[in-house]
DNA sequence: GAAGACTACTAGAGCGCTCCAGTGAGAGCC
DNA sequence: GGCTCTCACTGGAGCGCTCTAGTAGTCTTC
């Protein structure tokens, strides 16, 4: 920096003014400067600035490495937060940096707030976490009064599901539960509400987060006979969904013709032409723009917050539910 | 740190030297400083810690959010970082943020060295950035001198795996190309010196990066009648394997009885149970660890650079290749 | 019992910025 | 012409650490 203040014959002050882009530097400095800097291939070191600046501007964001769709609302963070002069840390979560890891290395880089996404940390971690600086959590439900929630209505999304598959007249409908992974709560909540309202009987398989879990689930579909069999399927996820049609169709099952299959998010995977799953979407853009609204209220207090952290959830229906066979 | 100084009774220094567990400090003052520190929920700003230092430590790592495969050499990275007392910062590739974006980030926190995974980037801009620091490329060859590049050995990967087609009797093997992805060059000169080497006729299709385009690649298959139709399918990577893999089963095409269907990456999902694919597996460790040692090699110099950055591919057998059925 | 070698600790400059208080020059006004 | 205002610019103190040079104090060693 001194450098380029020495070249464009100007002071240190003046630089780091035409760089923050804040007035008071006349147009001519101002091009002598970049001149200068671009001949000396100058560029500000951000961790300096950050240093001298009361503010560092930073979002700390927990992800899963390798989790779709939680790539999919970091992508939405990305923009939210460039759109207000923040910047994103990323902490990648994998099988050998744990969600602790990840939460210590946001801590260390000073940012000013954090978003976890999906996490499953222990509400106590949480907790203390929010008593240190401003934190949500999208995708999972918490009742830690300290911590803002952004999600989607799970539960919602999955009655219109139900409704959907009720309206093509099926009354087998089984629900593949996702266990204690985040949303799983809400969307059994969903289920068992729009069964009952149709007056059909629930009935629950254990489903999961992969494909795997899916499969799996296939075996138990297929065990009854075919009078039995539920004629359509609530997966967990698109995933889980995936994975159980696939398996189906391989034992030589007709989806939609004799089983009815729907996920939930609407991952890109579900929308390929040869694919044309139904689900319910999730609008990840719109869960990461909300995580940065309420984190700027937290820290600047001004702007309004979003009046709620509940994303609508969107029902996509495409080829894999049709009315039952008989 | 002052605050930790005055209650340990000690000087800043010496809180520094605790924290950076460095010799220098008696074993009570150690635990004393830490107690104050603790009370104090005192945590070191790495932000300051690195400017003050002359190195930075820091590892700059560019990388496709939502590109499972990315994701686990960035796991890789992790590990092998963390051991030599490096810090990985993370910049995600997303549909919204361009992956000059993501480089021009990494430069503004003054990364000693980046590794770019799977990059799409000009060759000249990648040379460009090759001149300001250490650059390697993971997945993607390149002949610009000054970039150290890792990959897997892809030409040998696929030798190995059409002689294993080959051996189960197959000959009519047709490759689905991944065009100019990153990896498919290797990957169709493999394929080509193994159909040679065997006197078969080689035959390609459009393939690439996603289910969508294997599911694309079924019609074109199913467009031949029984007799020409190929046997056996190399595809660029296991997503573009499962979609094809899909589609055909879907309409009623048995594999591996009718058509034997491959991959290459060896992602998690090609290992499920219920999906078994055989595929040639890249290691996303060991790509990691050795972009890292790379990387260490240019900034430290003294430890000797790892032989090569071409780590072997390992074909995996699984359930979708079997002999043909005539 | 003085020189030398350790060990435990401290003072203070420096890392590359930001930002506040201030300087000087010119414009505008009566 | 003197006054205030504004604008362009500068000096220098910080931000929270690191790190070198140096100061005591203790332990050897002959």
């Amino acid at each position: 920096m001194e450098d380029v203040a020495a070249r464009a014959g100007v002071s240190r002050a003046l630089v780091s003014i035409v760089f923050r882009q804040v007035p008071g530097a006349s147009e001519s400095t101002r091009r002598h400067v970049l001149a200068a800097a671009a001949e000396l291939g100058y560029q500000p070191d951000r961790r300096a600035s950050r240093l001298g600046r009361s503010r560092t501007r930073m979002l700390g964001v927990v992800f899963g490495l390798g989790h779709d769709f939680h790539a999919e609302v970091v992508d939405g963070i990305y923009a939210a937060a460039g759109d207000h002069g923040y910047e994103v840390v990323l902490s990648g979560v994998s099988p050998r940096r744990t969600e602790s890891d990840a939460v210590r290395a946001v801590l260390a880089e000073r940012c000013e707030a954090v978003v976890l996404i999906g996490t499953q940390l222990a509400s106590r971690d949480i907790a203390e976490l929010a008593g240190r600086l401003p934190t949500v959590s999208v995708l999972r439900q918490l009742r830690v009064p300290s911590v803002d929630v952004v999600r989607t209505d799970e539960a919602a999304g999955l009655e219109e599901l139900v409704d959907h598959l009720h309206g093509l007249g099926h009354e087998r409908i089984v629900h593949l539960d996702g266990g204690n992974a985040p949303g799983a709560a809400p969307r059994r909540r969903g289920y068992l509400t729009a069964m009952n309202r149709w007056g059909l009987e629930p009935a629950s398989l254990v489903g999961g987060l992969t494909e795997e879990s899916g499969a799996k689930a296939a075996d138990q579909i297929l065990a009854h006979t075919a009078a039995h069999r539920p004629t359509a399927v609530a997966a967990f996820n698109d995933r889980c969904a995936l994975g159980l049609m696939h398996a189906l169709i391989r034992r030589g099952l007709h989806v939609p013709e004799e089983v009815s299959v729907a996920g939930f998010d609407d991952i890109a995977a579900a929308g390929y032409a040869h694919v044309g799953l139904t689900t319910v979407r999730q609008d990840p853009d719109r869960l990461g723009q909300l995580a940065v609204d309420r984190l700027r209220h937290r820290l600047e207090g001004g702007t309004a917050p979003s009046p709620t952290g509940v994303v609508p959830a969107t029902l996509m229906i495409r080829k894999t539910t049709a009315p039952p066979s008989a």
